[in-house]
DNA sequence: TATTGACGCGGGAACGTTCCCGCACAAGCA
DNA sequence: TGCTTGTGCGGGAACGTTCCCGCGTCAATA
């Protein structure tokens, strides 16, 4: 027994890892052949390789992940961190957005032979600086958020779901606010709505502002008189409340567009409590990526913001750009995608 | 001008990173020296340990993570696979408690200083062999789970949100099946309730398997006819269909208890399309941990299968084993909870 | 003045892997 | 036989960091 002077230390004696060295020991040979073996490169003989792999699997050889990584100067591994909601740091995987953002990200990284380390919202510096980031996704993030900053002038590419302006090394990709509301407006006209109430939020969010003034200026083209009911967050509960201030007016819209990201089928019910009949006394769409909008009885027409194509999309840009080099920033826009379902159209 | 020879192969001269020894020599320091003073450890004069500090932020150091994570022997990185769903690899971030066991595994690992990679449901060997993990969490594992076999020949430490028996470094958390079972239906049977049809799934999930068994159990007992509807699988569609023909049999129950995790306005829209009122002609309970269950009127009465205390006892037991280094299996279980609302009681 | 100890800093090994290169040997050819 | 070419394998540096230890200096004490 020729046992290794390592781990004389604490009494458990943790089982010290069988090393490269320790299957060239075993099998006779050097690292560099034992290597060159498990790896299938070099000029060996075909006796040798297969001794070396037989000797390895034996000693039960599992590689050291962090040397390799050393030598390979990357760890293909992306962090991912969704800047909304900072004050509760993991809420976001309620929202069906982003659920899919994030798995849709992972799925894109792992197709491209990387894997998505989970970063918290607020996400200080000391919680990422000894993980071997190669890139970051930054979803939702906030005006010059000092995340994006951070990883920045630490060199590490980012990637963002947001318009990001300018700044070295940063990409992005968005939706268009702009088409994606006027389909939704001109959707609804088409389907016989004359007073289309709207549902937003304030938000720091580019997408509400956005939204916002499309709505009043297609209003205004048409001489339509904007309806719109603002909350302070998304959210169900600030929904809910909103539609039912909303379906309480006097001037009463005949169709409703969502943009808040609640669950449809609570929305459904928010409106029928008034009363109402879907689709007969009131169009609905709602921004919303929830599978349980085809669900209901009618199911609800739902405006997509296409988390999966941004996520792909986003991971592609940002590997592009990590693997070249080139720290030019690039971004792009992606359609969002109107499904239109029953609460929408009374054809059915 | 002292240029190191590095990085003199392809055009775009990627940027030679700033390496400890750079800092060193350009303070006319030892890195032994700089390394202590921005590690803060050592015995240095102040006017040297600041001159080191001041000379690494000048010039923009960032020390290299992987290096560190070489010297230290780990990564902090805790690998995380759900393995229901196999055929569709990330759709279980749609489902409620995979995504708060998801976001509150990740939530509890990085208050331990660990962060969380997310694997796919697959997940083959070499999608994590070259990732530097230090143990894993395997949520809804497979009987005889290769990827939990795989982990553990790897000497990488497991835990699981299902009991797991006798493996060695194999930890698990699991919750009290019998006890939440006869919790909800002597709850349903308190609040008036006589025919409680159950709602179960066809599936490996030793869940649905345990709850059909308690719930055949209490009938027996209390002198019950069994009243079941077993759907395929899980999810909002099979639910809907199940509850449909449950409640268009001749002996309709007054009572449901569904525990294939829909989503609860879905039901409850499923349950008065058939006219009935809630909870006046049918009490409801049903397995979710989805926030929309508090949002209906009335709230709807939800089993809470507690993924955020799994989570977070799940991974302390897993780096208490990881950091001791004691490969004794450990378990613990940790009760469910009934949020009793609106659907399951009449005083309201 | 010699001895001790604390203080301030640096040399160099170690973490475990990959890869460049060089060496020994065999085979081919003149 | 002497030279070249190719094959099979190993030595050792390198990746960038941390940490053990040792060395020189200086003040305090005998």
């Amino acid at each position: 027994m020729t046992t290794s002077p390592r781990g004389g230390g604490q009494r458990p004696a943790p089982v010290p890892r069988v090393r490269l060295v320790d299957v060239a020991r075993e099998a006779g040979l050097s690292k560099t052949t034992v290597s060159a073996a498990l790896n299938g490169t070099g000029r060996l003989s075909d006796a040798v390789r297969l001794h070396a792999q037989e000797t390895a699997r034996r000693l039960g050889y599992r590689p050291n992940a962090t040397a390799r990584l050393l030598r390979a100067g990357h760890a293909r591994l992306i962090g991912y961190a969704v800047r909304e909601y900072v004050e509760t740091p993991w809420s976001y995987m309620e929202s069906p957005y982003f659920a899919q953002l994030t798995s849709a990200t992972a799925q894109a990284a792992l197709t491209h032979g990387y894997a998505l380390v989970l970063l918290p919202t607020h996400s200080a510096r000391d919680e990422w600086a000894d993980l071997p980031l190669d890139a970051a996704v930054v979803a939702d993030p906030l005006a010059d958020d000092p995340l994006v900053e951070d990883f920045l002038a630490a060199r590490i590419p980012v990637v963002s779901d947001r318009r990001l302006e300018g700044m070295t090394g940063a990409h992005w990709v968005d939706i268009d606010h702009v088409a994606a509301v006027r389909g939704v407006l001109d959707h609804l006209t088409a389907g016989g709505a004359r007073r289309i109430g709207l549902v937003a939020a304030h938000s720091s969010s580019l997408f509400y502002e956005e939204a916002l003034t499309t709505y009043h200026a297609w209003c205004l083209e048409r001489e339509f008189a904007p309806l719109v009911e603002a909350t302070t967050r998304p959210g169900n509960q600030t929904t809910r409340a909103a539609i039912d201030h909303m379906l309480a007016r006097p001037d009463r819209p005949d169709a409703l567009f969502v943009l808040t990201e609640a669950s449809p089928p609570l929305i459904l019910e928010t409106v029928r409590a008034h009363g109402l009949n879907v689709p007969e006394d009131l169009l609905i769409v709602c921004v919303s990526d929830d599978p349980t909008a085809t669900q209901t009885d009618p199911p609800i027409t739902t405006l997509s913001l296409n988390p999966a194509e941004i996520a792909s999309v986003g991971v592609e840009l940002l590997l592009k750009a990590l693997e070249s080099g080139d720290p030019t920033p690039t971004g792009r826009i992606v359609p969002t995608h109107l499904e239109i379902r029953g609460t929408s159209r009374r054809d059915g």
